[in-house]
DNA sequence: TGCGATTTGATCGTGTGCGATTCAATTAAG
DNA sequence: CTTAATTGAATCGCACACGATCAAATCGCA
């Protein structure tokens, strides 16, 4: 293998690329298991964080989820059209727009942590690992964000 | 933070979402330095598939990518359209479409080493660490992928 | 108070990703 | 030798992602 720094790069090698293809493969691996749900994967992101906090505004669930108004607003629109979430302006602040579960989104709660334990039991790692990596994972994305 | 298998998960505690969100950031860092070459960073990896062995088929480079035909066709079209390839059915097989390198797209390989430097700065690891952490990526993408 | 700057979502266009399907070329089975 | 099964790309439809831009609401400061 090459040393990553002086010569010509190879997906080997690269840790972006491992990165990619994790991820992707990791979507792959939740598709089957959310379709049931009636949920994509970037849906399924935005019901953790609404289960988190319920009534978040579109701005503050972009920056949770690292992504744009120009991602989301379909995105949420698809969820209103599933019933899974409601859409409503502020009153307080007529720009903003509160996204807030619906009975039905609050319900796929419970079948959530099921998909949760696969995909760690998927992992085959220990949580000690399964922790220790992700905390490595995030600090490097962490260091990148803070330079874009 | 929950223990990520008995209680409703958390974006925080997510070894998935850390994947997810960390490549996307790598993307975005990579934007600004591919924009310039007029590559996007799917692309990109097409090329260093390339660079290390040219004349591929669809299929191999799907295989070392992890992408399927539907998603590369369109994008090794955009690709010969911008010159950087040419497609080729093969004589052996009328079946496979070969995908080589042009002049121009040779001639992007020591761009892309500045590229690669200067992700590797951004990163703020050494070389051990980007290593070490690149393998226990790649494994668990394998661990995954092999289950789909 | 008034008016320019900022904030918040929405919209548009382009480029991935992928499930499902189709079509042509090749291979395998009888 | 012929037909069925398989393989390799391409096509279609849908769902992200994001740069660029826009409109409306709010903020800030003279």
């Amino acid at each position: 293998m090459s040393d990553m720094t002086t010569r010509t790069p190879d997906t080997g090698d690269m840790l972006c690329f491992a990165l990619y293809s994790a991820s992707h493969a990791m979507t792959r691996l939740y598709r089957p298991l959310l379709a049931p749900l009636g949920l994509t994967y970037p849906q399924y992101l935005v019901l953790v964080s609404l289960w988190a906090q319920d009534g978040r505004s579109v701005r503050e669930l972009g920056e949770e989820l690292a992504l744009e108004s120009n991602t989301l607003t379909p995105l949420l629109k698809r969820m209103e059209e599933s019933g899974l979430i409601t859409r409503a302006r502020s009153s307080e602040d007529e720009r903003v727009v509160q996204v807030s579960l619906t009975e039905k989104g609050n319900a796929l709660r419970s079948e959530a942590e099921k998909v949760t334990a696969c995909v760690f039991e998927a992992s085959g790692l220990s949580l000690d690992e399964l922790g220790r990596l992700r905390n490595e994972v995030r600090a490097l994305r962490d260091r990148i964000a803070a330079l874009v």
